[in-house]
DNA sequence: TATATCTTTGACCTTTTGGTTAAACTTTTT
DNA sequence: AAAAAGTTTAACCAAAAGGTCAAAGATATA
């Protein structure tokens, strides 16, 4: 017999992010994985050797591919203003379609600190670049040293909580899932303009 | 024997809290508890009947908490800023001191919905009137019709999710506890001017 | 002080879970 | 087409995990 579309590693992965996004890596279960997979659990570890290293492959190919947009946009040519713009776009565009990214990324810390660890420590975007990088070019841009990681920190609060809280959210307030989703909407314009006006509020010197 | 200061129960509620607070319902272990609380796994049982509801209990306690300081600070007779500063102040202090709550509250309900549900409905907190509490008093002081769930999710999102993703981002940015528990010092203030120069920002008619 | 009740424990049970193995089935190589 | 290599499966295994039970220790009650 052959193959379905995809080859069966990547149903594996498929299926492996599935169910380690909606349960972590506590509650996620192998045979649940391979159920998803449409496979025999045996096939699991014959192409990832264990759960460990089956979490890692997911793990690490959400991080890089968070860091990679991060370094896209924030290592370009642009404003800061048209880069936070972009960022918040894209980013919250990622993150609303596929909710249980941050929370999987976040929650694997609290799971399995050492093992995330060594997967940082393989990446190549260096956040402490990113850093200098954002405060010259605000000093640059508003004439003001500010410690650029509050505003880095600002910036990823204010868009990735509301997705992190979502199903909290909705369900203290009752929200139906579209109105949610509609409020997500508006804060695309809302976070870049509360960030912004921040920031030309500094130029003017009120603080 | 005499008990010690504490009676089992409340050693039991105690060790629980710890045990679940640093590794969620999933990866928590029943033998662990009893460990940290000093006592026999079937105890655990003859108490708490199950895993189940041993959570729910500490559960209930870490939100009900919560929304015990909401409701006293918000539905007092202050003017806005102040309910804002005093919340940030004192809810920042309780999280930074407890840094696993949020994360112990927002993974509850990815972990076990249903219950978690349950626990809501039994809250006598209204959160729905807290909204419209929030909006009457921004159109009364601030003359602008906000919809104040925004606000409040700003609020949140700015306080809460430096303190979850507090690991995530000492081992990205590889900054040493202190110097992070600084940092948010500093954002007890910066977070309050923030939100309120924003509402400021409105009155102004800038939007 | 004897009896009943409440607390605590060690040993045990059952189910679940990650992981293995040997054999069957496919595909590739020669 | 035969052998070799790669893929897939059903059946097992051992350890871990939640939960139970009967008996022993305390404490309160009569």
């Amino acid at each position: 017999m052959v193959n379905s579309p995809q080859g069966t590693e990547e149903k594996i992965l498929e299926a492996a992010k599935k169910v380690f996004h909606r349960k972590g890596y506590e509650g996620a279960r192998m045979q649940e994985i391979a159920d998803e997979a449409g496979i025999n659990k045996a096939l699991l570890h014959y192409y990832f050797r264990s759960k460990e290293k089956l979490f890692e492959a997911v793990f690490e190919d959400a991080f890089s591919g968070i860091m990679r947009l991060v370094s896209t946009i924030f290592f370009s040519d642009k404003p800061l203003k048209d880069k936070i713009q972009a960022f918040l776009s894209s980013y919250l565009n990622i993150i609303t379609e596929n909710s249980y990214i941050p929370w999987f990324i976040i929650n694997g810390i609290y799971e399995r600190p050492e093992q995330i660890k060594a997967i940082f420590d393989k990446q190549d975007t260096n956040p402490l670049q990113l850093m200098k990088l954002l405060k010259s070019q605000v000093r640059k841009e508003y004439g003001v040293d500010i410690d650029p990681f509050q505003i880095w920190l600002n910036i990823l609060s204010l868009s990735i909580f509301p997705v992190i809280a979502k199903p909290l959210v909705r369900e203290i307030f009752q929200l139906p899932e579209e109105t949610y989703n509609q409020l997500m909407e508006e804060r695309k314009e809302l976070v870049s303009d509360l960030i912004i006006d921040t920031l030309k509020a500094y130029e003017k010197g009120e603080n």
